[in-house]
DNA sequence: CAAATGTACATTGTTGACAATTTTCCTCCG
DNA sequence: CGGAGGAAAATTGTCAACAATGTACATTTG
């Protein structure tokens, strides 16, 4: 798996790590993860190992429990992951009408980039590396709004909906789903831009 | 302003500490927290304020930068302050369409002492109080329904809306919004109660 | 004088030791 | 046998010392 974007602290780069491993299902629902051993895994004391829990628990990957150490999140339940979907849709509809007028060329230009990394991924049926880009994907549109703490409101709730990424039948429909949402941007079609946004969120 | 929770942790109770004061505004937007200041102030070491820090980054209220600290966070802009409704009212109308049925004469005795708390904040004119119980009788609704992360995912958004709490020109209102709503539970009206729990989520 | 550089100071990050809590599992007693 | 009680082990919580980083301010340099 590409490591595209730069962990600047010790807590950051064991997250991301520990992140993947969930997301990929190395790590399950329900295991619990102690930490001298990651802290030896790791080659570091506990302290930024527990300052990296509390990152992932704050993403919903972790559930934390006082005195007694964190676990892996159970995924949504079949009641909660429409709300989950919905609330999903509603942030980044929001953020995407938002952004639209001022959308540039370099915006596009780094979606587009993603975007191969999606293509390549599903050309090679590996299902971790297309996890990983399509997050980035939408994290990239977030982050372009002006307002940072979108990115910060939008995090656990499409965490979420990652920890189980099996809905597609064939896995190269994602890189045409996204390229949807792209080319509907590039032709400045708004109404069709949101129309492929939400349909590749559920 | 009553303590009607329990803190288990030592964590918890500074968060609880620190969170009355950002909501109550004695600690304003922008302004930076030291761990050495509030690690002398409780009287621990610098270890449980970091983990309170964390608390209250996770609830929106406070921002971490890394080798800098946390600040206070800003409120929710004039432009992102509606998805932020949009987002409290999906949830909450969700979590009350979905265990209506099953509510009990324990939940609306609960919610019922939650309520007065409410009419003597009010009364007494005491915003801070009801801020605390406003906060406590949504936090009661979504804590009844059976899937506790629903809590996780609810309690971010809430708090930004919390972080601007002057939306009333009378005072008294907020407690009628608020009998309005178990009003309608009582008497088995749903549609009633989506539309005042609506109201009161603006 | 303005910008760059250096240097002390303030603050957060990391570590290892010890304390408190939870879990495990053995023993005892019915 | 089976459950209650209680050590022992495993694990998380807290602390204080030290390291690394960032900040403020004086000093130099063009």
């Amino acid at each position: 798996m590409s490591t595209s974007e730069i962990y600047r602290t010790l807590p950051e780069q064991i997250a991301a790590r520990l992140r993947q491993e969930v997301l990929s299902s190395k790590l399950k629902p329900g295991d619990p993860l102690r930490e001298v051993d990651l802290s030896t895994r790791f080659g570091v004391s506990r302290g930024p190992v527990r300052e990296a829990f509390r990152q992932l628990t704050q993403q919903g990957l972790l559930v934390l429990e006082p005195n007694k150490g964190v676990r892996v999140a159970q995924n949504p339940s079949v009641e909660v992951r429409p709300l989950v979907v919905r609330l999903r849709r509603t942030i980044e509809t929001f953020v995407l009408e938002s952004i639209f007028e001022r959308i540039t060329k370099e915006d596009i230009a780094q979606w587009e980039a993603i975007l191969a990394d999606i293509k390549s991924a599903c050309l090679n049926n590996n299902v971790d590396a297309l996890t990983e880009h399509d997050l980035r994907f939408h994290q990239a549109i977030i982050r372009s709004h002006d307002d940072k703490d979108l990115f910060a409101l939008w995090q656990p709730i499409a965490m979420r909906m990652m920890m189980q990424y099996n809905r597609l039948d064939n896995i190269m429909d994602s890189y045409r789903e996204h390229k949807r949402i792209l080319d509907a941007i590039r032709s400045d079609d708004r109404a069709a831009a949101i129309a492929a946004l939400e349909t590749n969120i559920q």
